[in-house]
RNA sequence: UGCCCGGUAGCUCAGUGGUAGAGCAGGUGACUGUUAAUCACUUGGUCGAAGGUUCGAUCCCUUCCCGGGCAGCCA
């Protein structure tokens, strides 16, 4: 006989003569004559009341039916005597597939998100943790909708990259090398031309640079895939391991860019309000009370946008007090983005066209700008609570005006041979940008960790599971 | 990497210079169409580790380990 999810038997439009259940019991209460007992199977967050009377031959079990045990119920599925429920499952044969003891950490209980990430490998069985990973894996299929349905084509950018001048942080060596005993060159340094690919190699950290040559082929393309960086650092909105959607975009602008990543994260969050609900008020009620609210407020409204420049004028019109002075020429600060996002415009900001010397060489540098104020097209989304979710730029698609950058930034212009071809054949004006999933996640679900929106987070010191 | 906070029962925490307590969980019993059930009783601790100060340290000091927050780096 099939077995039935929890979630199809809650949403049955009438009674049923026998249904199969098979899942974990996160609670049971015992009366005289019969238990109830609380089956979750993570289909959806709600569990199941099963209810096993004591006369069932069955009945013996129900003392090995603790937390955490793993059970198969075959009964009827009938209308709830008890409020809280509409359906109930009436066992007539029940059994405990694994029993779970008293040292079974999950219980009926609140736990801190410190002590779960502990026991990452038992806590998509709690209510939060599952309802995480199903926003998680409904908004990754979002992902695919959304661009597939605007004709965008799926690349697959490499892992491991030979580029190691991105200026987007730390990177991880990936080497065959033994390193109690590397090769040496001449000088005494390690030989990485008898290195595994003849050369150093590294995990990405960013597909961009080989998605602007499909972006170049084929027009509209995006990459969704694991992304990584060998930063130290200790935030809740930073892991080594983290997963980037970055689209790229032929024939686009600037300002095509941000309209592109405002109405991307628009959908998501509309996706998951849509087929997540129960979970979005799960996390309502649980997480951050405001959650909902601020979702519909941010779809509502279109995201404001201001200058890099403008923005420097608001901060340093504010009146306020930084730890940070405000300059013309800084990277704006943590404290300056979450003035600009969560006090000045209170939504969403994107702020475009910053200071050349703080951005990277690949960024296209605008035209008429003031000798003493250059500025390149690039962008970065600000959303309240966690600050930047997106960066993203046109790309410098002349290639005068790049080679020119590439020296600005000290960078080797053989290493990107290829990166320049594409300039000097058929070059197109065009854009992309990236999206942090996790720091998506974290403004979906108001989960304020990054480390709680991650199967199984990778940061410094950290890569237990 | 810098600054700050924390580590006491399985979990969440309180506490004191004289070697410890609560709630929940676990166990036993009672009761109940219950629903983080309820009530009674009960088991349970090298107070993160190592040094130091002290007659005596879980408490004070130092170092280390671990967790967390903020900043930088960014997504």
């Amino acid at each position: 006989m099939p077995r039935t999810l929890v979630k199809d038997a809650l949403n049955a439009t009438g009674p049923m003569e026998v249904i199969l259940l098979q899942g974990w019991v996160r609670t049971r209460r015992d009366a005289k004559a019969f238990s109830f007992i609380e089956l979750n199977d993570g289909s959806c967050l709600k569990g199941l009341q099963v209810i096993v009377d004591a006369a069932l031959p069955d009945y013996a079990h129900i003392t090995k039916a603790n937390t955490g045990a793993s059970v198969e119920v075959r009964g009827q599925l009938v209308a709830s005597k008890g409020a809280g429920q509409k359906w109930e499952v009436v066992a007539e044969k029940f059994t405990v597939l694994g029993e779970a003891d008293a040292t079974y950490p999950l219980q009926k209980k609140g736990h801190s998100l410190e002590f779960l990430r502990e026991i990452a490998h038992l806590r998509p069985r709690s209510n939060l943790f599952g309802a995480v990973f199903r926003v998680r894996s409904r908004l990754a299929y979002a992902v695919h909708q959304y661009f597939q349905a605007k004709g965008f084509y799926y690349v697959h950018t490499p892992i491991i990259t030979a580029s190691d001048a991105e200026g987007a942080g730390n990177l991880f060596r990936v080497t065959a090398l033994d390193p109690s005993n590397p090769p040496k060159d001449a000088t005494g340094a390690v030989d990485y031309a008898q290195d595994f690919f003849g050369k150093k190699t590294f995990l990405t950290v960013s597909g961009q640079l080989e998605s602007e040559i499909f972006a170049t082929a084929l027009s509209n393309v995006y990459t969704f895939g694991p992304t990584f960086r060998a930063e130290n650092s200790h935030t809740s909105r930073h892991a080594a391991e983290f997963w980037m959607i970055e689209p790229e975009v032929a024939f686009c602008d600037l300002h095509g860019d941000m309209d592109l990543a405002e109405e991307f994260v628009k959908y998501l969050i509309r996706d998951a309000k849509e087929h997540c609900a129960a979970d979005l008020e799960f996390f309502s009620k649980f997480v951050d009370k405001e959650l909902l609210a601020r979702l519909d407020f941010v779809l509502e409204r279109p995201f404001q946008r201001c200058s890099y420049t403008e923005a420097v004028e608001i901060l340093t019109k504010s009146g306020k007090r930084w730890e940070h002075p405000v300059a013309w020429g800084d990277n704006l600060q943590s404290e300056h983005e979450r003035f600009l996002t969560e006090e000045h415009f209170k939504c969403p900001v994107t702020v475009y066209n910053y200071p050349r010397a703080i951005k990277a060489f690949y960024m296209r540098l605008t035209d008429g700008d003031a000798p003493d104020r250059q500025t390149v097209a690039a962008m970065d989304l600000l959303v309240p609570g966690i600050g930047e979710i997106i960066g993203g730029s046109q790309r410098e698609e002349r290639l005068d005006q790049l080679k020119e950058g590439m020296t600005f930034h000290h960078l080797d212009e053989k290493a990107y041979w290829w990166y320049l071809d594409l300039r000097r054949y058929g070059s197109v004006p065009h854009a992309g940008f990236g999206l942090g999933f996790e720091r998506m996640l974290m403004f979906v679900t108001g989960v304020a960790n990054i480390r709680d929106v991650i199967p199984f987070a990778r940061t410094p010191g950290a890569a237990e599971f």
